[in-house]
DNA sequence: ACGACCCGATTTTTT
DNA sequence: ATCGGGTCGT
């Protein structure tokens, strides 16, 4: 594309987004104003002045966002120049310079990545060690105080030094032990990933030196999102030069309660002196009308940048509220209004359509509507298939080959399938640890514990620790991953184990199947790589693989209509979207207002009201069943928040024609029956 | 050592 | 309602 081209497809603010690109800026990208299309343009006009490709690095909140920006990069230059710039997460850009660098602060380069159930495992364990019971503080709590931590980039001994009362120095205490048996076992969290980039650029400035140097131009997307860790890297990585471009959206700021920092946006003038603010105003996804809705809703809320979003989209039609009875009669509607929508209008499909909704157990009853009206629907988020069990014992089981220190994934899979090693085992296992230090895989053949342990089990010892032995080296060589998974989960007595785990044997071929699916994604991956991966490349995209990336993919042509949290569907956009269950203490949330964050939650309404295009449907109900009782509802303050002009109530039986469940069907099948032949 | 059963808590949002 | 943990019996 010729430099004017790259330019004329911009509007003026945009323009100037993307032409400042020395020193510091901030770009403030309202809802549906192309923040997306700012970024890339920006980096192929930087790429057009000459810029090496090299020295631009991009960070996004998703992996999502950072494979789109790729994508939509290499649509503007060529892709040789697309590829060498740097676009990725903050996590997967940390793990990168951790790779290479992380011996410099203690730990070793083939380091593991614990997951929630890996942390829960050990905090458990921490907290025991540190003498206080399972009961006397809740492992969950734990967790967030040691992530909140981290976030704040403070290390145990700050925690230690700063706490002012019992329950703080508890904590900290806890804390300490757990920051201890991750460092045993070679493993890092996700907080690790920037508390320890910023130890290692903290001490060794020579190699923060060489980051700098690398990296002149610095862009930063979801600005609004990044946590004081965060901030601090950029900070540090900026150093003088300071070509630092952020983009954001401060009301759409909806991750506090992971630590984000919204005053990192609202601040960024002064934390940066000399900034350049550029606000995009024009959206280019809906209506006036919806519009109109999301800007007041979002005027309710103080301490933000004033912007006034515009469209030239026209007026659109008026937003619909609809009261239902039930959940089941809101979802059932929901279910018929967009086969009635499809049937009138043949240009649309079901991938026009999103529900959202602010928990994730509220798609429960919309997954049944969906089923029994036949809607094709894809699930983003939720239980899903990377959180099952016989996933996780599976990953558990590979992670072992890549960091045998790994005691937690050890632990996990010594008795799955059963073996003859249990409880007996463990706790010689931890003698053993704590007279050698011996990581348990690694005890497990030797004959200190092979000796005490009775002759039936040791033989088992034997034989999974060879197993082990043996496909470490197999692994050793990269390439041909999910064969090479397959005859190990084989060999070391996981596959024909499952009947014994899973009794019921249709639970136990169910989740055959999904370890065969897991090796499927294990193909899929090798075949995008250009060179073959290693076991330790794919654990690692594992890991850092989030909800987004995890959704089954069941070979959907995409053709579905998307259910999602509200938190889930940030960035997107829909001709039609539906915001269900609009009921007070569901949305906003009974904790969010326990917890003073309504500002949050409106924040998330409005990024709610904001995904649709052209039709919004907002429902509540008078009753919802929860935790097996029926609850009554009153309805959600948000409601009343809206501009009246542009809202219409109605109930479901004034939108469905046919509001009968049974003549629905059997009109979507003769319609059905009429397109096959 | 293992499996069956009962009880209690529970996630709101996820890199 | 559902899940995991813990306890108890084999």
């Amino acid at each position: 594309m010729s430099k004017s081209g790259i330019l004329q497809q911009l509007n003026q603010e945009q323009r100037d987004a993307v032409k400042t690109i020395d020193g510091p800026v901030l770009v403030l990208a309202g809802a549906g104003t192309g923040k997306t299309r700012v970024i890339t343009y920006r980096i192929a006009y930087m790429l057009e002045q000459g810029i090496a490709p090299g020295s631009i690095l991009g960070l996004t909140f998703t992996n999502k966002a950072a494979r789109e920006m790729k994508e939509r990069l290499a649509n503007l230059v060529s892709p040789d120049k697309a590829r060498t710039v740097t676009l990725g997460t903050f996590h997967s850009f940390c793990i990168k310079i951790l790779r290479r660098e992380i011996k410099a602060i203690g730990y070793m380069s083939n380091f593991t990545i614990a997951d929630e159930s890996d942390q829960a495992g050990l905090i458990k364990q921490a907290a025991a060690a540190v003498g206080y019971g399972k009961n006397d503080v809740p492992v969950s709590e734990i967790s967030v105080y040691i992530s909140g931590q981290k976030n704040r980039l403070r290390f145990p001994r700050d925690a230690k030094r700063t706490a002012d009362n019992d329950y703080q120095i508890r904590m900290s205490v806890i804390y300490e032990e757990y920051q201890q048996l991750l460092e045993i076992q070679n493993m890092l969290d996700f907080d690790d990933m920037l508390l320890l980039t910023y130890e290692l650029w903290e001490k060794h400035p020579e190699i923060l030196k060489k980051y700098q140097d690398i990296y002149q131009y610095l862009l930063v997307d979801e600005y609004q999102d990044t946590n004081d860790a965060q901030f601090t890297l950029i900070k540090m990585l900026c150093g003088k030069h300071c070509n630092l471009c952020v983009v954001g959206d401060d009301d759409q700021s909806i991750y506090g309660w992971r630590g984000a920092n919204i005053g990192n946006i609202l601040e960024f003038p002064s934390m940066f002196p000399g900034t350049v603010q550029i606000k995009l105003e024009q959206n280019y996804r809906s209506t006036s009308k919806i519009l109109s809705a999301a800007n007041l809703v979002i005027s309710g809320n103080s301490n933000r940048y004033t912007k006034n979003l515009w469209s030239a989209l026209g007026e659109g039609d008026n937003i619909k509220l609809v009261k239902a009875n039930c959940a089941e009669a809101e979802s059932d509607f929901i279910a018929g209004y967009i086969l009635q929508e499809v049937a009138e209008n043949p240009e649309l499909s079901y991938g026009d359509f999103a529900i959202l909704y602010r928990s994730n157990h509220l798609s429960r009853q919309l997954e049944q509507s969906m089923r029994q009206h036949s809607v094709p629907y894809k699930l983003i988020g939720g239980q899903e298939f990377f959180k099952r069990k016989e996933i996780k014992d599976a990953v558990a089981y590979l992670k072992l080959l890549v960091n045998p220190r790994e005691d937690q994934s050890l632990l996990r899979i010594l008795t799955v399938p059963p073996r003859g090693l249990a409880q007996k085992a463990v706790d010689r296992l931890k003698e053993l640890k704590a007279l050698k230090f011996t990581p348990f895989s690694e005890s497990l053949g030797e004959e200190d514990f092979l000796q005490s342990m009775p002759v039936a089990a040791a033989a088992s010892a034997r034989e999974l620790s060879n197993c082990f032995k043996r496909y470490i080296k197999v692994f050793s060589e990269p390439g041909d991953l999910a064969v090479k998974v397959n005859d190990y989960l084989k060999d070391v007595g996981y596959l024909n184990g499952l009947q014994k785990i899973y009794k019921d044997i249709d639970d136990a071929l169910k989740r055959r199947e999904n370890i065969d699916e897991f090796i499927n994604a294990i193909a899929q991956f090798e075949a995008k790589r250009e060179k073959p991966p290693t076991l330790e490349e794919y654990l690692e995209s594992y890991a850092l693989l989030e909800e987004n990336d995890k959704v089954e993919d069941k070979s959907e042509d995409g053709n579905s209509v998307t259910l999602t949290t509200i938190h889930a569907a940030k960035g997107l956009e829909f001709p039609y979207v539906f915001v269900i269950a609009l009921e007070k203490n569901i949305f906003p949330h009974e904790r969010a207002i326990m917890e003073g964050s309504i500002d949050e939650e409106l924040r998330l309404f409005y990024v709610a009201l904001t995904r649709a295009q052209k039709n919004l449907l907002l429902t509540y109900t008078v009753a919802r069943m929860y935790r097996g009782f029926e609850r009554n509802q009153i309805p959600s303050p948000f409601i009343s928040m809206l501009p009246e002009q542009v809202v219409d109530s109605n109930s479901p039986e004034e939108l469905i024609k046919t509001m009968d469940s049974d003549s629905l069907n059997r009109e979507f099948e003769n319609i059905f029956a009429l397109l096959k032949s």
